[in-house]
RNA sequence: GUCGCUAUAGCUCAGCUGGAUAGAGCGACCGCCUCCUAAGCGGUAGGCCGGAGGUUCAAAUCCUCUUAGCGACGCCA
């Protein structure tokens, strides 16, 4: 199905071609003037040059030809050259049960050849999830649905962090507390016993302890090294408490990330790739890409055309260990045998994209990956505190992830306190506000810039917010309800009729933009926009409402009309927060 | 030092492939529930779009310079 604005271009196409322009000034947007016009082409300015002819002039020979076109209620020629169109209630109407009668609202969703690989964890065993982990997965996974719904085949990969120096740390903190354990008894012959000697919190004690005691102990943070690197080497004690550690952690972070409404398709660890590595590696040397400096296996990846100095991407340490680069080339070498992905998009803390783009340019510079796959990223900022830093808590600790859910949960059955509505439907209810402020208050954001996480302000419920959104769903479903307990029943295929008021006319046209909002978010990898078209037709129809009865109109024919527009007003606005990764409560 | 990102209303943010009077929300102030959820709706006030040049018929948007904040810059991830 066509965007409105492509079928408004056709028309004006052929109509700048008969009045002898070129029809690439048709060009059609949408007004930034809504008081004159829906709909502006702003193309015979731009022709001026070329013909040498007043813009008015030219726009006025095109709105002519238009005039009779029943597209329009109003085409307009204004000066300085400007062409003006509102288009008529039918076409609207038309334009409308065409939308409504598409499983997607007319949005392009066919299958699409190319899988695209999404990755978005960033989370590492053995460490809770913090506030620093929301934004890849919230972002991330909106990028996936979005892709995902628009046809493509989509892979979310967790990449967790699993490899480094954590584990050393881990093992040897537990060695100096249980030594007798069989993992660190280098004779040890049989089976390694299939439950773990901890659990998810001894976990998450033990490593900030051991962290913070190696950065102030030398020796302990040589040995810690040193049992990173038997593991790597595959001392199998080793190995057996590495699996122990991701076993339990990934259990772990399933249950909140769960809670988040995030998921991935696969839980890759950064160990998985290391079996690429030395192939990887030796390619490298043998394709004559890299070579040793200070005592580094290094590639340059310096162009040209550069204007800024880009160090070499390091593929090996001078003691010959791998480190974070070669893991993340070795990813790539992993996912283009495993899925053969046209695109891979790394949603990443934006302060990496000089790492990324040394490693980018090492991939297709070393042959790793095709001219014809993108490597694509998505950097995102900083989640703020009110005070304009880093989010933290009021002692100065990182946040988990599941306290912040927690506290913002609470908040929301607070604000919850005086709705009379059963345990259940109350709990339900709260956790998806909650979510909705959490998430929507991120997404509604652009990825790259930081933001302010200010819990009031989220959970406010006014203006701008997720709870809003979810608000004008609750209360669509609460119309539907309505009808179905009065016994009023609406054909599936009832029209929309032409519009009879503006504020109907508005929600008409913020619908017909689901098409194009998604297609841009995808491009753009920018969620922020399908918040932006969400509130802006929560805003349409919320004014709608106010200003016409619709269940209880006792015009059948207005009621029925306005019944299936609610109806297809809450179908796009529940496809659009599924896309967000949230969901709406049947009452708030 | 080099490079990058950011700068729009008191606050939080859209708008940035150039177009007509720069938009929301919050906060402030004034209104609207005998009526489908007032977590809603209407209205008022609030801007040298960081600054200076330039390109253009037209600049918040493009270019140059500049100021401020943040960030990155080889053996961390």
């Amino acid at each position: 199905m066509k965007k409105i604005i492509e079928l408004l271009e056709t028309e004006l196409s052929a109509a700048f071609e008969k009045a002898g322009y070129d029809k690439k000034y048709a060009r059609v947007t949408v007004s930034n003037r809504p008081d004159l016009c829906q709909y502006q082409c702003n193309g015979a300015l731009a022709a001026a040059k070329e013909y040498h002819k007043a813009p008015i002039q030219m726009a006025g020979e095109v709105v002519e030809l238009l005039a009779e076109s029943g597209t329009f209620q109003e085409i307009a020629a204004q000066m300085p050259g400007f062409i003006n169109m509102t288009v008529s209630h039918t076409f609207l109407a038309d334009y409308i049960n065409e939308m409504a009668a598409s499983e997607s609202f007319g949005c392009d969703i066919s299958a699409k050849e190319e899988t695209i690989v999404i990755d978005y964890g960033g989370a590492n065993v053995a460490k809770p999830l913090h506030v620093g982990h929301l934004r890849p997965a919230v972002i991330g996974e909106s990028i996936k649905r979005i892709s995902r719904y628009l046809g493509y085949h989509v892979i979310g990969d967790a990449h967790l962090g699993d490899w480094g120096l954590p584990i050393g740390l881990i093992i040897t903190e537990l060695k100096k507390r249980q030594p007798d354990l069989p993992y660190f008894d280098e004779s040890f012959e049989g089976e390694y016993p299939e439950e773990p000697p901890f659990g998810i919190a001894d976990l998450e004690e033990i490593y900030p302890f051991a962290s913070s005691y190696s950065k102030e102990h030398e020796d302990y943070k040589a040995e810690a090294q040193a049992a990173t690197a038997e593991l790597q080497a595959g001392r199998k004690g080793y190995l057996a408490l590495w699996q122990h550690i991701v076993n339990v952690s990934v259990a772990d972070l399933k249950k909140i990330y769960d809670k988040l409404n995030v998921d991935f398709d696969l839980w890759k660890k950064e160990s998985d790739a290391q079996p690429y590595i030395p192939a990887m590696v030796q390619e490298m040397k043998d394709g004559g890409y890299a070579h040793i400096d200070e005592g580094a296996l290094v590639v340059d990846v310096k162009e040209e055309t550069d204007t800024k100095e880009i160090p070499p991407c390091m593929i090996l340490k001078s003691n010959g260990a791998t480190l974070y680069n070669t893991t993340d080339l070795a990813t790539i070498v992993e996912r283009r045998k495993l899925f053969d992905p046209k695109k891979i998009i790394y949603v990443v803390d934006k302060r990496q994209a000089l790492y990324f783009e040394q490693v980018f340019r090492c991939a297709r510079k070393t042959k790793i990956i095709g001219e014809d796959v993108d490597l694509i990223f998505v950097g995102f900022g900083t989640m703020n505190g009110k005070d304009g830093k880093p989010f933290k808590t009021r002692d100065g600790g990182v946040l988990r992830l599941e306290a912040l859910l927690a506290d913002v949960t609470e908040q929301v059955a607070q604000k919850m306190a005086d709705r009379e509505m059963g345990q259940a439907e109350r709990e339900d209810a709260a956790d998806k506000i909650a979510l909705a402020a959490i998430k929507y208050g991120d997404l509604s954001n652009q990825a790259a810039k930081d933001y302010i996480f200010d819990v009031e302000r989220f959970t406010s419920f006014e203006g701008n917010t997720g709870p809003y959104i979810l608000y004008t769903i609750v209360r669509i479903k609460s119309l539907m309800n309505k009808l179905a307990a009065q016994g009023i029943h609406v054909a599936e295929d009832a029209p929309v009729l032409p519009a009879d008021s503006k504020s109907q006319t508005d929600v008409m046209l913020s619908l017909s933009k689901w098409g194009e909002t998604l297609e841009a978010a995808f491009a753009e990898q920018a969620p922020h926009k399908v918040c932006q078209f969400l509130y802006e037709l929560s805003d349409a129809f919320n004014k709608f409402y106010h200003e016409n009865k619709i269940v209880t109109n006792e015009n059948e024919r207005a009621r029925e009309s306005y019944i299936q527009l609610s109806r297809l007003a809450g179908r796009v606005l529940e496809a659009g927060i599924d896309l967000l990764g949230l969901s709406a409560p049947e009452k708030m």
